[in-house]
DNA sequence: AATGTGTCCAACCGCACCTAC
DNA sequence: TGTAGGTGCGGTTGGACACAT
């Protein structure tokens, strides 16, 4: 435990009996202190962080204080693994907001965002690293929206729920006229928002959100890999076009000409979910890969 | 069983911004 | 207006743990 020597309590309001040096303590919390933090603001509130810190007798600074009861001690933080809806959250606000997490964290109840940070840094940008590509890159972008997120979906739906969000906290209504009384699972009310469409490549029309402070979406799509067909619909909030997206039979072959992803020097001892996998992460297989490369990754 | 390596996450740090004086 | 203290945010670190060799 490292201590760092500081001022006693020295409020300017509080400290008449001059300023003494205390041992500032650092590291890890113990449950006694947890238990004075949580007493304190039970009874007084939070804030002030500072002279909560000292006035409870705790040998913290304020800013340990604060990270403490919002991370970890406050009654609402959720503990536990990351849902796949709140994965596929993160990645849909992160490829709005990019490192927002506090921006991000509003919208997951319960989460911090320090867990989000860990859960992207840990999680996103360690796939990002075996694509050997910049979690900012088109390449990484174009996976998670076209692969990632979809198998989110998938198990979403697979486990019998109903992938309906909409992130629109702070909703721009210069470019919503209409309303819509749609609860999204934050809890926060889905609203339209501007939409855009373009083709995409094959010549398949995909739609999304174009507000830039919007993202709504009611995601309802299947795939099945095993007759090579990759079928993607999406319905933003019902106002948009659904959006097919069918790719081409790749099990004649699996070598990569570019090299980017060789099935046989990526993947020996068959371990075709080496990445991308686990418990967290949709499992990719090699036709997924296939189509990394030659749809999203062509020409980058 | 011992050691090495990777993963996860709580906590810290530096900086920027806000507010009161 | 300038300054100091408080607060919030994003980046980074270090230790505990799990897994592989």
């Amino acid at each position: 435990m490292d201590h760092v020597s500081i001022r006693g309590c020295s409020s300017s309001s509080e400290n008449t009996q001059g300023e003494e040096d205390m041992e500032l303590r650092r590291g890890p919390w113990t449950v006694e202190e947890d238990l004075i933090l949580i007493n304190y603001i039970t009874n007084h509130g939070e804030g002030r962080w500072n002279s909560l810190a000292r006035c409870a007798g705790l040998k913290r600074n304020g800013k340990s204080c604060r990270l403490r009861w919002l991370n970890y001690l406050r009654p609402d933080v959720r503990r536990g693994n990351i849902t796949p809806e709140e994965q596929l959250l993160i990645l849909e606000l992160h490829s709005r907001w990019g490192n927002r997490w506090s921006k991000i964290a509003q919208h997951l109840p319960g989460r911090t965002d320090n867990e989000i940070k860990n859960y992207w840094r840990t999680r996103v940008q360690k796939h990002a690293k075996q694509l050997q590509c910049d979690v900012n890159s088109k390449k990484f972008k174009d996976t998670m929206r076209y692969l990632w997120m979809p198998r989110l979906v998938e198990r979403i739906q697979a486990a019998g729920n109903t992938v309906t969000h909409n992130l629109n906290n702070n909703i721009n209504t210069t470019n919503n006229t209409n309303t819509n009384t749609n609860i999204d699972f934050t809890g926060n009310p889905v609203l339209p928002m501007p939409t855009v469409s373009s083709n995409d490549y094959y010549g398949s029309q995909v739609s999304m959100d174009a507000s830039p402070d919007s993202l709504g979406t009611q995601v309802s799509m299947g795939s099945d890999l095993k007759d090579q067909c990759y079928n993607y619909q999406v319905d933003y909030n019902n106002q948009i076009d659904n959006t097919q997206i069918t790719h081409h039979d790749y099990s004649k072959s699996l070598t990569s000409p570019s090299g980017f992803f060789n099935p046989g020097e990526q993947f020996q001892g068959g371990d075709q979910t080496m990445w991308l996998g686990g418990e967290d992460v949709p499992q990719f297989n090699i036709e997924d890969l296939w189509f990394i490369e030659q749809h999203l990754f062509s020409g980058v």
